[in-house]
RNA sequence: GCCCUUGUAGCUCAGCUGGAUAGAGCAUUCGACUUCUAAUCGAACGGUCGCAGGUUCGAAUCCUGCCAAGGGUGCCA
């Protein structure tokens, strides 16, 4: 049930009998200002139209078009008399026979009175894709949980959602896997336990990359301070005296300077520090003496595989399941999924007869031996084949984009991807329209980055990316210390074995970095802070959880289950008394309107916003109206209702957002 | 240089697309437990919404210009 929606209705066909209904050209943007009231002694819902049709209509005031309109419609059956406040605000108080008719619906309803869409959409939704092979990390964590959260929701919603992982199965990391093993690993070891194996001749070859790409850059990187710092002695000296507009911006190029120097300095020490971290290790030294081309060497496997050799062939094949193996693991603790799980290996086929089709139509070019497609809006070019010959990530969502289209044919696709990747699909969603690719609606959900609590991309302090697993290791850890306290626990009848408990914690961890993450608007960069994310006070996960818990708890000590409550009220209707009830049945009833406003922008903060609202509202109702002392049965029965429905509705609710709930914790 | 994003309470963040007195959580202070789980509830304290203009009945929200932080910017993804 979405209420606003069904005012809307009402106030359009109400408007439309007004005697300046002529004047306005789009009735239904003016209907469709319904928002929940500012302020609850405003009542439930307000309507804010007056106020804009009044300044447009000659000779009304808003006041007046708010009376005209109210003459015109009858709400009886939902509200009180509407009333008209201040400027022209017009207050709706859902009445009180609506609102027990409705929550008698809606527990026999099993989908809370959310209404499937009756037009559904075919949607795509594009989502983690990771690269294999490489241990998944922090970074992995935004487009998983979001992209799962906006499928899982749009489904609910009605909508024909079809996910995708996109997976990086065909990079630099096979190269880098293939050399390993060509150089350090063992076919038994690989065979026995191929997983961490792999992962292990994947760090090697990294390290060792790493190393010799910080030895060759010494001298450059030596180089660019000098230049630099002579360049910032120049400015600085400008900086001096030039005067007015002049100097501040000669002193802000300085400024820029100097923090260039800092930058370079930095990553020099940092180089430094790898190399001797390598040197101090005689295994990894000698490796290092004994292959110093690895750079190069890596590419040449990886263009060894992309040109179908052999053994290269045959190597990729027998690792990459083991790959998808392992990410499947950290998916399966994260609790998520997928329709389809289409890498980039899939489209290689495709890639060489697209770029030669777009050459013959004449929208890819030559230039510098690179094959581009050039855009009015752009300065830079797509490019869709390098010089030497190989393709690039543009050419990839291209023919990934060709085939979905000719395979599902969707009205969305959604590409739940990092905001530094925003130019790159402005680019390819203007190439997609130039070259009639697809008539869907193409939206980059763009995401902030994940910083860590000083305010700096999250990295471990050997400056590498913290894994995605000891992570969740950390949070469940966490949560386990918290949730499991033994004094805590002992108060639990019958007791809480040691598995329920880490059930619990597992539930309560995980769901701790999904709802933290989840929370916050998607555009913006947040701050990761284990210790507030598994705290059990404020919005977090756990208070969330605890409310789901909590109802179950208490349909256990009245002694009833869900059934026999749903009986009741089904036959007895509700009876609401006491002003919590009543703020928890109209939460109760705003579960629709919380699932369009995610879809609306793609935002599932506004779940999150609607789930922690519910169960707040649920706490007070806790804490004013006892449920198994009630005054009367009738009472009783009404409150049991609402525990039931605050139960299913959060239960539904978190499972939108992936988050797990347990009976009791 | 050009382009994009961000700037709201001591800290972490919302703010439903222009509406009424700008809201939460954490922290601090005070009050409520013979409890259906106090992992809770109530109250207080806390703000030049980066700055300056503009648009109008009305601006944290829209437009312009500054200031600050971050990111992107031809052969990585």
């Amino acid at each position: 049930m979405h209420l606003p929606s069904l005012f809307s209705q009402r106030f359009a066909e109400a408007i439309a009998q007004c005697s300046f209904a002529s004047q306005l050209e789009s009735p239904q943007q003016f209907s469709d200002m319904i928002r929940p009231a500012a302020n609850p002694k405003f009542g439930d819902y307000q309507a804010n139209f007056a106020m804009p049709i009044g300044k447009l209509v000659e000779g009304l005031n808003p006041r007046q078009v708010a009376e005209q309109v109210l003459q015109q419609i009858d709400l009886n059956d939902r509200c009180e008399a509407p009333e008209i406040a201040g400027p022209g605000f017009i207050n709706l108080k859902l009445s009180q026979p609506f609102l027990e008719q409705t929550m008698q619906q809606m527990i026999s309803d099993d989908r809370c009175l959310v209404q499937k869409t009756a037009a559904p959409k075919k949607i795509l939704i594009d989502y983690s894709s990771p690269n294999v092979a490489k241990p998944m990390h922090v970074g992995h964590i935004r487009t998983t949980v979001i992209g799962y959260c906006l499928a899982q929701t749009l489904r609910f919603l009605g909508h024909d959602v079809v996910t995708d992982n996109h997976l990086g199965d065909w990079g630099t990391q096979f190269g880098i896997i293939i050399y390993g093993y060509k150089h350090f690993g063992d076919a038994e070891t690989v065979a026995q336990d191929p997983v961490p194996e792999l992962a292990k001749l994947y760090r090697i070859v990294h390290h060792l990359m790493g190393y010799q790409k910080a030895k060759a850059s010494l001298e450059t990187l030596a180089a660019e301070i000098e230049t630099l710092k002579t360049q910032h002695q120049a400015a600085a000296a400008e900086a001096e005296v030039a005067e007015g507009k002049e100097a501040k911006k000669k002193r802000k190029s300085a400024e820029a300077l100097r923090r260039k120097v800092q930058a370079t300095e930095a990553s020099l020490q940092s180089a430094q520090e790898s190399i001797a971290a390598t040197e101090a290790d005689p295994v990894m030294s000698q490796r290092a003496e004994q292959h110093p081309d690895i750079g190069t060497a890596v590419l040449m496997e990886t263009s060894k595989l992309h040109a179908g050799d052999a053994k290269n062939q045959e190597l990729w094949e027998e690792f990459l399941p083991h790959c998808k193996d392992e990410i499947n693991r950290v998916y399966a603790r994260l609790n998520v999924d997928f329709d389809h799980t289409l890498g980039e290996s899939f489209y290689h086929p495709m890639l060489a007869g697209l770029v030669d089709d777009l050459i013959q139509q004449g929208l890819a070019t030559e230039s510098d031996g690179a094959i581009c497609v050039f855009l009015e809006q752009f300065d830079s070019p797509m490019i869709i084949r390098k010089r030497d010959g190989a393709f690039l990530y543009a050419t990839t969502d291209l023919a990934t984009l060709k085939y979905r289209q000719d395979t599902f044919q969707p009205d969305e696709v959604l590409y739940v991807v990092d905001a530094r990747q925003g130019e790159h699909f402005q680019k390819l969603f203007v190439v997609a329209d130039t070259l009639k690719l697809t008539d869907a609606k193409l939206v980059h959900v763009s995401f902030g980055t994940v910083l860590g609590e000083d305010g700096k991309p999250m990295k471990t302090r050997s400056g590498s990316l913290i894994g995605l697993e000891s992570l969740i290791d950390d949070a469940v850890d966490a949560a386990y210390q918290v949730v499991c306290d033994p004094d805590r626990v002992a108060n639990f009848d019958p007791p809480m074995e040691s598995t329920e408990q880490k059930a619990i914690a597992e539930a309560v961890g995980v769901g701790a970095i999904k709802y933290a993450d989840l929370s916050h608007d998607r555009t913006s960069d947040y701050k990761f802070s284990l210790t507030k994310m598994v705290q059990l006070t404020g919005n977090t996960a756990a208070y969330a959880q605890y409310s789901y818990a909590r109802a179950s708890s208490i349909l256990r000590v009245v002694g009833v289950d869900e059934a026999e409550v749903q009986q009741r009220i089904e036959s007895n209707g509700l009876t609401i008394t006491e002003p919590a009830e009543r703020a928890l049945a109209i939460e109760l009833l705003r579960f629709e309107e919380a699932l369009q406003n995610v879809y609306q922008d793609y935002a599932p903060n506004q779940l999150v916003d609607y789930v922690y609202s519910t169960a707040e509202a649920f706490a007070k109702f806790n804490n004013q109206c006892h449920v198994k002392n009630a005054p009367s049965q009738e009472i009783q029965d009404t409150r049991l209702g609402l525990v039931v429905l605050t139960g299913r509705v959060l239960k539904q609710a978190l499972t939108l957002l992936g988050i797990n709930v347990v009976p009791r914790m």
